[in-house]
DNA sequence: GATGAATGAGAATTCATTCAT
DNA sequence: GATGAATGAATTCTCATTCAT
């Protein structure tokens, strides 16, 4: 193993853990040295891999994004020609968030609570982010009302930002109840709901 | 004026400028210095007011939910007998939030993002603001499924829960776009989506 | 009664309760706010009686100091020419000092513990009187030596700071026990003690 | 050297310079950053080595305690079988004292002044080392009585606080006064008030 | 390369004093 | 004359960051 690859390995094991902390317990609550005691590592040596502490929450957000942006890269926006395919989507793409989450149960709170309030340049991030999950929705949707299995009349930025907050608001409830996440259940209501409304027929 | 009236009212102005305050730099980014300059006031002035910078949080976050809860109040969960009446409530609550958050553009965003992360006594009473915002969500739900307007099979709690999301993190993301809040666009798209999902029939 | 006598009278009135406070709570843990709730006045009326805290102080010792030189005023030291005779006015003296506590259970402590550690000034006042306490019992034992009934050979300085820590530091002890004040064996004690010693003949 | 080693030595060091300014000008006087100041330090390194200022407040007093206590170990209560032998223990014991407040010029002032009107606390740990004096005292006097070198019917308590009284309070106006100490005279005058009295024989 | 002791900027809070009503 | 609201200097304590070992 290369000297650049103990380097990468102990970032990685930083970020893991300081992701965990920040999330528990906020990023003004969690000093550099709960990190290093953590770490098992002295405080000094933190300095060695990351630049200061606003750097590490740089790469732990960097981090959660990633990892839900893999998560949500299997799928191909444009690959539903149906409404039965593009829910058949939805549903795997719910069930991998809810692999992550159910691995890192802290990534939503770290995104949503726990991030923003430190630094404009920390909200832009998360923002930004936010805005890519956005355009992803948006792609799916735009993708069904051109194949005319959506409505035609969808307001499509608004929906997907609507569908978006009902998924994030949704997984971060989920996971305030400590209650065993029955990511089926969960799923299914979301779809439900999604693809076709509140209203008896 | 009586004194007592006198207190209140300045009780109430330092409430008002820290609640923008908070929202638009983080409680822990916010000092009471800065607060007392916002005011034009010495900071041991702030005392005289409230007991500690976390006494005063925890004023903002209550008068935030109140007028949160106030915007809901004229609306019953039980009134409506059909779908078409339920729906009508729903967009007349969708304006009363849209002016509330005109109003106060950063309730929300102080909800959401700037409050939770500062104690476990604050994360506590935002979660029970939420919770209650989904029972009052559940029960209009509810009355609807029993009267036969809305899906027998509907997942009362899920569905209450995505709905909010939806509503809650839409409306910081409209925010968040400085564009001027067209309301009704807005309203429309949400309860299209929420009413009949966005499968075209 | 004059504008001056009503003045004066106040000002005894904050001395008395000021007194209490600062001997029970200390100078540095009593407010002038404080002061002034115990007196049911507003503390901005203090500033028309004293100019400052300090000031307070002053005026607080020097009626200390005042009460105990005038307990000791009745007794002539030059008076006694036996042993026997200068024993009755030690005892008359004990008497009185007791007395004088008994009503202002905190006089010593105020002048021994807690008024010492403000100022110089307010140290050199208080020293200042300790040398007087000093400088008198010096002049009964100089009259006894003088007059062949105290031991030739006494040295009058020592003996002086001997008894007078003797007297101070026993009352002090007294009052720090909360025990009903037994005065007279108190003063039976401390006059044996003074006049014959502890050696058995 | 160790580690630990270095940690003592330095807070040994934090606590001599503060033994002598809390003496000079009192607790409520001195500031940590005064402490730091003198130790020719950072005032955030004082927090690297005690709590709080309240902290090395009890530690200071602790030392002067231990240092006062350990002045007095050399000498047994019940090793004396004569007045004369008795007596010549209180030399001892007087020179021990003497030359422990050569040394330490702030000794007494800090345990008798300065200390007792911080906090209940604090005000509780002085009397019971005092209560402590006290005890040995009585202890060397009811030697004495018991073995018949003693007046019989001395009252032991009231004696024992008279005596401690003389020795404190008379060291103190010893250092009071700013005269080179002649320990010898200061001792024989006390033996002499103390064993003879001042009667003429 | 790792460490953790030292540092001081910065933050919250207190309280004697002033002064407008 | 009395009041107490306003003030800001001063104080205690925290913690991110540096750097000598």
């Amino acid at each position: 193993m290369t000297k650049q690859e103990l380097v990468d390995r102990r970032q990685r094991e930083i970020i893991a853990v300081a992701s965990r902390v920040f999330a528990e317990r906020g990023y003004h609550n969690t000093g550099v040295a709960d990190i290093a005691r953590e770490l098992g590592a002295g405080h000094g040596t933190f300095y060695r891999y990351f630049e200061s502490k606003l750097d590490l929450l740089r790469h732990v957000l960097d981090h959660a994004v990633d990892r839900i942006m893999a998560a949500l890269a299997d799928e191909d926006p444009g690959a539903s020609d149906t409404a039965q395919e593009y829910r058949a989507q939805v549903e795997r793409i719910g069930a991998a968030l809810f692999r992550l989450l159910r691995d890192d149960d802290h990534l939503v709170r770290l995104l949503t609570m726990h991030a923003s309030n430190v630094d404009a340049e920390i909200t832009a991030r998360v923002s930004e982010a936010a805005e890519s999950l956005f355009s992803l929705t948006e792609s799916y949707l735009r993708n069904g009302v051109d194949k005319g299995f959506l409505r035609a009349d969808l307001d499509i930025e608004i929906t997907a930002r609507g569908v978006n907050g009902m998924i994030l608001l949704g997984a971060l409830n989920a996971l305030g109840r400590e209650e065993a996440i029955n990511s089926e259940r969960w799923i299914r209501g979301f779809t439900d709901l999604m693809f076709d409304g509140i209203t008896a027929r």
